[in-house]
DNA sequence: CGCCTAGTTGAATCATGGTTCAGGTTTCAG
DNA sequence: CTGAAACCTGAACCATGATTCAACTAGGCG
């Protein structure tokens, strides 16, 4: 768990006062931020308590109140960080393969393993439909642009087929990301079972040749 | 909003007692759960409040507590007879279709149209992944397991393409249903802007040809 | 070495809202 | 008609847990 980097500007903002100004406050920062996570991911928002996130990183009460102005708060920057977590992590194994269709792959499979390995964090992003939910279309938002521009470039390639129009790459976007995202609930959170590789060939196959028999 | 139907042999399930006698009882609990669904659809389930909801339904809090045991278990009716809505409305446009694949475009059309005149529901089905997590996999697993058998006996026929290995009707399943969830999201649930058709013509496209080029 | 600021502490406060319950009122089978 | 079972009522009870705050300690600059 990374902390957020504080923005330089801002000095108005409320979390401004927030920000640790010494290295024992930024040790502490990171500790609350972690213990968050874990209770959040366990708990869920509202099971989980600000008691306990403190109990977990070995500080009192009051100190939580020092770095967050309230439990909504915390969660929110939970939910700002993981969505960059995420995309960290998957981008760089799409990009890194030689077409897009390869990489959609890569990508699948890259995400399927992050969800392993990171169950709170999928937890917590969707929670955030019901917390915070404009973070929560934020982080979807955003994926899905990415998504909707890095295809239509691919089809600029001639990396991809793309006889629609305009806004069908916003749906083709959304539609590849839902299928990313059931499959990460499905074979990520629920079960260890089936292994990564497998999934992502079965859903590349289905995203790259579709269903119409030959 | 239809009363969930009583097991005949649920005579020792704690729900028996809280079941109406009566004619003026029935109507009661219609009233209730439909005023639970309104309450929750608009305020989410914890932000939601009993009391609301006897008010909205014109009744006292004592008699919700007349036909339920608590919050809760309002909450899981609701999920219950919401799961089993979407799918009565989505399959009979599925089997109408001459084919799978025509069935496919046809569901997708349908689920639109119902998520968009039902977002209620939409967001009630959502949250229960964190207010009663097995009634949400109930959910999407009967779901998805339709949709595995479904796609299965269409491969039977011919009508798609199928070289794959066993669990992959499962991956696929779940593929299509997230994908068709987050279309329902994006285009159901957040924006009305986009005709139905349009949507549901390039979800099929990308689902029967997929994104390879020719 | 002072001294001011940042950081820490946790008991006490307080709002919220689910749930209970001790009577009334209505329904309907016999 | 009639009485027991069903229903209805809503003020009061209570558990929970977020948030506050006044006193205390540690860090580092002049």
């Amino acid at each position: 768990m990374t902390v957020p980097p504080q923005p330089a500007t801002a000095s108005k903002s409320p979390s401004a006062s927030k920000t640790p100004r010494t290295a024992r406050g930024q040790r502490t920062l990171r500790l609350i931020l972690d213990s968050a996570a874990e209770e959040f991911g366990e708990r869920g928002y509202h099971e989980g308590s600000i008691a306990r996130i403190a109990q977990r990183a070995g500080v009192a009460i009051g100190s939580f109140y020092t770095y967050f102005d309230s439990k909504e708060a915390v969660f929110r920057a939970l939910v700002a960080d993981m969505s960059r977590q995420v995309r960290e992590h998957v981008v760089p194994h799409i990009l890194a393969a030689p077409d897009r269709l390869a990489g959609e792959r890569a990508g699948i499979a890259a995400y399927l393993d992050f969800v392993r390995t990171h169950k709170a964090l999928y937890r917590i992003i969707d929670e955030s439909a019901f917390v915070a939910e404009d973070a929560y279309r934020r982080h979807y938002i955003d994926v899905a642009d990415g998504y909707a521009v890095s295809l239509e470039q691919a089809f600029g390639r001639g990396e991809i087929r793309g006889e629609v129009s305009a806004g069908d790459w916003q749906v083709r976007a959304w539609a590849i990301m839902g299928m990313n995202v059931f499959l990460g609930l499905r074979f990520g959170v629920w079960s260890d079972a089936e292994p990564v590789d497998a999934i992502a060939a079965a859903a590349h196959a289905l995203i790259s040749d579709g269903l119409k028999p030959r």
